[in-house]
DNA sequence: AAAAATAATGTTCACGTGAACACAATAAAT
DNA sequence: ATTTATTGTGTTCACGTGAACATTATTTTT
């Protein structure tokens, strides 16, 4: 499957014209006459012509700049891993030219977000990538690098804005419905189901109740009733109720609880390590989910893999900056199911 | 994170010598005087030169050529998966001047590979990307490899031979008691367990001891004892028998069905879709295995991500032969719960 | 001391692309 | 009819590396 190398030289050889007239045609840059363009583009048509992209981007030669604005990883913990994708990614590219900065926001202040945005594009990058929360903040940010004709990639919270960025995500409707099938699977019969929202911020709402929705409508095909479940929204930052509504749910017979957020380990805190007769299902791999996967606290994590999120958003600047290739609007990620046999694996 | 970067032009000029004496040092090529080499290395050892990787590429601007060499897809389906990913690699680094050709070989036929690896090795390619069966003479491959100081990565079974290769793989038993966590947490409590080997030829069979062997051990911890178990080995081509074997279990009452090998479809014809109260784990998303899994007579399949395994087994080639950078001797790949409602998301 | 051999260092080219530049041919203006 | 635009075409350079090649300095041999 290895074909013939064609060069710019080859073209104008077979064209018969100079290697700066198969360039003009090449870019549309004009000042050529009508001859030699039909000539050259007869070439083109019969061979696959492929530039190299190694020499382009060696007479390029622009170091590429790219910003990430992510929310801080010292505020919220699960914002560790996007960070340390971006780190990755950092890595593996930066041999091509590619450097990243990364600035954080306040993930509870949006006007944070905007001042931090501000700052991203003061800097003057070639490419931003993002994972943005507040949505009219947002919205007036990718608005803005539209007008700078500043590509960006985002991921996490699919804010749709047009058909001009990336989106990098799940699907969170279908990991509602995942959750709920493992649950099912688990249980023979369903008694009361407990869902729990941690909601500091009403900004993460949507993505809570895509997630809520799938459960709900994954155990309703199933034929269980909506007064089965339970849901419990916690808007403080210190959920002081949390121990007492748990308590008492106990008493209770229930069948599982599923939180939608990666604070499970908040509900962990106040279950036992063995015996458990339900199915606890929370997401993602933070250390304290790990911990009480581990100790059979929690049965299932669904990993959003947030790294490689970031490292795709970071990967696809690169493709559509460095080696000019095209990107895809929405690239979603597989769902992982996790359990303690196989978190190993993934860490 | 920025920082400058040196060119070999920086260091001469910093040492106050010629190119030419700064790349002799680089590459250790000799006649250079002892001053001139110190000065170059102490101006190396204090800034962080890292050579240009794109200039480099351009310089060689030598085609590698890599051949891969794996089980015939004609033969067994569960090699479409890693021909695909050959394919994807083939066209991601392309542009970097790779190439691949692909070599097949009858899994059934040691001599086979015996014969389809001497084609390889006249192919006189840069690397080769192996998924090797047979011990005996993937070992008598290895060696001819390394003595002609070929490079080599393996994926799937791992017969260790040396550190001069890579492997890219799972841990198998490992996922032998990631099915039996997912068997154990959907059934309350265990009756006959049946252990399914599709064995059409020996070399197979330590892949799937390893995963017997976690699947067992995990199950003993929680208290199971080994007559639970009834382990069926398949070694026709026909399965002539499975059907007899099948119904004649289903009159006892079973918790569940493990198959060690991508045939769980060959087990699935004979279940109903509906009302199994008993728990069906295979491995492999092939195309037979899936549509079992979307009609409810397969639980849970392992996904042993054929596709990426072989994959990376060209990025680390082309790492290597085009990038110069080191490899890692062994990584073994996330292993991936799957369910009919997670399915798609990894298709 | 001059010639020859060896060692050390500097210079140049090629890789393929993209664009600036220089030049030639034609058309338009004086 | 000569000058001046305009258009088309070819040539050259730079990007950073790696190695062949050319040159200069030093040592060894005669």
């Amino acid at each position: 499957m290895s074909f013939k190398k064609y060069t710019t030289k080859d073209i104008a050889k077979l064209a018969d014209v100079s290697r700066g007239t198969v360039d003009r045609v090449l870019h549309g840059r004009g000042r050529v006459s009508e001859a030699a363009e039909k000539k050259v583009k007869q070439v083109l048509a019969e061979i696959d012509y492929r530039p190299n992209v190694i020499a382009r981007t060696l007479r390029e030669n622009k170091d590429i700049h790219i910003a990430s604005l992510i929310p801080s990883p010292e505020i919220d913990s699960f914002w560790k891993k996007p960070k340390n994708g971006i780190n990755e990614a950092f890595s593996s590219y930066n041999s091509f030219g590619v450097t990243v900065v990364q600035y954080f926001y306040d993930q509870n202040d949006p006007a944070s977000f905007k001042k931090i945005a501000q700052e991203v594009i003061d800097s003057a990058p070639d490419g931003v990538l993002t994972a943005p929360l507040f949505k009219k903040e947002a919205l007036d940010f990718f608005m803005k690098c539209k007008e700078l004709n500043l590509p960006y990639t985002t991921f996490n919270t699919d804010i749709t804005s047009s058909d001009y960025a990336c989106f990098i995500g799940q699907d969170l409707y279908q990991s509602g419905r995942i959750a709920a099938d493992l649950l099912y699977k688990s249980q023979r019969e369903l008694k009361k189901i407990l869902i729990f929202h941690f909601d500091e911020e009403i900004s993460n709402s949507p993505h809570m109740q895509e997630k809520e929705r799938g459960f709900k409508n994954y155990l309703k095909e199933q034929g269980i009733k909506e007064s089965t479940f339970n849901t419990v929204n916690l808007i403080d930052k210190g959920y002081k109720d949390l121990k007492e509504i748990i308590n008492t749910s106990l008493t209770e017979d229930i069948s599982g609880i599923f939180i939608t957020t990666s604070k499970a380990y908040e509900v962990a805190k106040y279950l036992n390590t063995d015996g458990q007769k339900f199915t606890v299902i929370g997401y993602d791999l933070v250390e304290d989910n790990v911990l009480n996967l581990k100790s059979g606290k929690i049965d299932f994590l669904i990993n959003q893999n947030p790294r490689k999120q970031a490292f795709q958003g970071i990967h696809y600047l690169t493709e559509l900056l460095v080696f000019k290739k095209d990107i895809p609007k929405k690239e979603l990620l597989p769902i992982d199911i996790i359990t303690k046999e196989n978190i190993n694996t993934y860490l």
